[in-house]
DNA sequence: CGCTATTTTGACAGCCGTCAATGAACGTGG
DNA sequence: CCACGTTCATTGACGGCTGTCAAAATAGCG
């Protein structure tokens, strides 16, 4: 009736999902990328830090408050997920939770027919499922975009920590509200606004994000591992409109892809073309 | 472009919002209903309380746990609201924050060329505004939909009892969890259903809302002040096309509605034209 | 250099939006 | 008790944005 029927050919084995680390050189991510649009997506050359006191993006973390010797007493070993594999399923009762080391995923709900609304894309840093951290099941899957590297946390030291003076109570309890007033801008996009004002709201969200993270390539460009049918099931299209969008973008010159990247060519046209809405 | 341009008349004058309760007998809503779908909307019959302790909606409320004069020390003073009034406007610093003792309201965005989107309904026992309790401006808009009776408490009240060992915080955090997973249910909807499955989800999310409130009327049927205005701006739709939609529940014999209420005349059917999509 | 995954393009259909007219419900005032 | 105005729901004609289907083109990979 609507669109995005499709089964995943990962839905199966997870056996991937207790993988661990064994190399120690050089990126992980570097290498096997099973397909074109992430063979240029090159994540940043970084070993996963047996130290957490060393880690890069330990600052943009929930527990960024906390010392890195705290947070490696209490986190498990890290897990690598390989592109398209399912992190976490709806309605499963996790044991640990994680934080994005180094890649990308999204989160999203799925209906019986197969159709697939993407919730948000989840990116270095972040956080997967806070929510079980007060439920015990959660109502949404995460999948990985591209190979993944998270560091996990034992469900058990997560609530130690939880239950220490030390703010990560309110920390958490921000970046509910923050996601959650992501949603509703998410839900207005939906609701409100056309194709285009979508697609031009999606990217430069991207972008800002990206940039926060200082992850953005030399040229001002970003990485971008979508493929467009991930695009479409976040906004709500079918992929075939989403790539008559992104032409028409293009043919504006407001944009432009080479393979795995994306370049803002004017952001303000592109706020412009946006904000007739407000934010 | 999409549709839904409007300017509230009653976007000038907030006088309305400093009125204080001032009759004492019988139901302050019952009388001055502004137009015909509200007509029959009869709020239950019971005074403000002047006292807490007998407060019929405080075990729904987010301070539920409390003792009834633990707020009744806390809170400031009943507001009446009438229909259509704004009770918030998006970015507004507010000094303080309400239950609704009586009557509908809703939360929406606007773009600034007029289209409106809404986030949820408001029911009796809900908070507004949750996330001024961490966040000093908020990222929506409410307004009454029919007459509402609002159960002030001054901020600084709020986050002295937020302070204390009394669970408080934890049911706050639970109950922005609830919201959000409300949310990704909505854009779900928007995103990937069709009109028909949208508004048989609002109807029976609605109907069970207010069962659970022991607010459905004797037949069964259930209070519906909505227009079909609102019914758009949730579901991302336009009042005619609404009301085509509704007319083809009723022709299906699913629903009926008679002036101000609605009734489920099918809920397994209902359910089965939803859940094809899992809920 | 063939294979596969993905994007692009075209033709066409349908859901839903737009516009405008009609109808129904209700309140008001004579 | 009945004209009248206002608000809202309904209906019809029409158009456009977006979906569907299928084929062709492109890109990346071994």
């Amino acid at each position: 009736m609507l669109c995005s029927r499709r089964q995943d050919a990962s839905s199966s084995d997870r056996k991937y999902f207790r993988d661990y680390i064994h190399r120690q050189n050089g990126s992980i991510l570097s290498a096997n990328y099973p397909s074109k649009a992430r063979a240029e997506f090159r994540p940043s050359r970084i070993v996963p830090p047996t130290s957490c006191r060393e880690c890069p993006i330990r600052a943009t973390a929930l527990y960024g408050r906390l010392s890195g010797d705290e947070i490696e007493r209490r986190r498990g070993d890290c897990r690598l997920v390989r592109a398209r594999r399912t992190i976490l399923r709806e309605g499963e009762r996790l044991q640990e939770v994680y934080t994005i080391f180094e890649g990308w995923a999204f989160s999203y709900k799925l209906l019986v027919d197969g159709r697939r609304q993407i919730l948000s894309f989840l990116l270095p840093g972040e956080f997967i499922a806070l929510p079980l951290l007060r439920m015990d099941s959660v109502t949404f899957s995460v999948q990985a975009l591209t190979d993944v590297l998270l560091c996990s946390f034992p469900m058990k030291n997560m609530r130690e920590l939880f239950a220490q003076e030390n703010g990560l109570s309110a920390e958490a309890q921000a970046r509910c509200l923050a996601y959650t007033a992501g949603l509703e801008d998410r839900l207005t996009d939906l609701g409100r606004r056309n194709a285009e004002e979508r697609l031009a709201r999606l990217l430069l969200d991207l972008h800002g994000r990206l940039q926060q993270l200082d992850a953005l390539n030399d040229d001002g460009s970003c990485p971008f591992p979508l493929r467009q049918e991930h695009v479409a099931d976040a906004l709500g299209l079918t992929p075939v409109h989403v790539s008559r969008v992104m032409a028409l973008l293009k043919a504006e010159k407001l944009i432009s892809t080479q393979s795995g990247s994306l370049t803002l060519l004017d952001v303000p046209r592109l706020r412009a073309l946006v904000e007739r809405g407000r934010s």
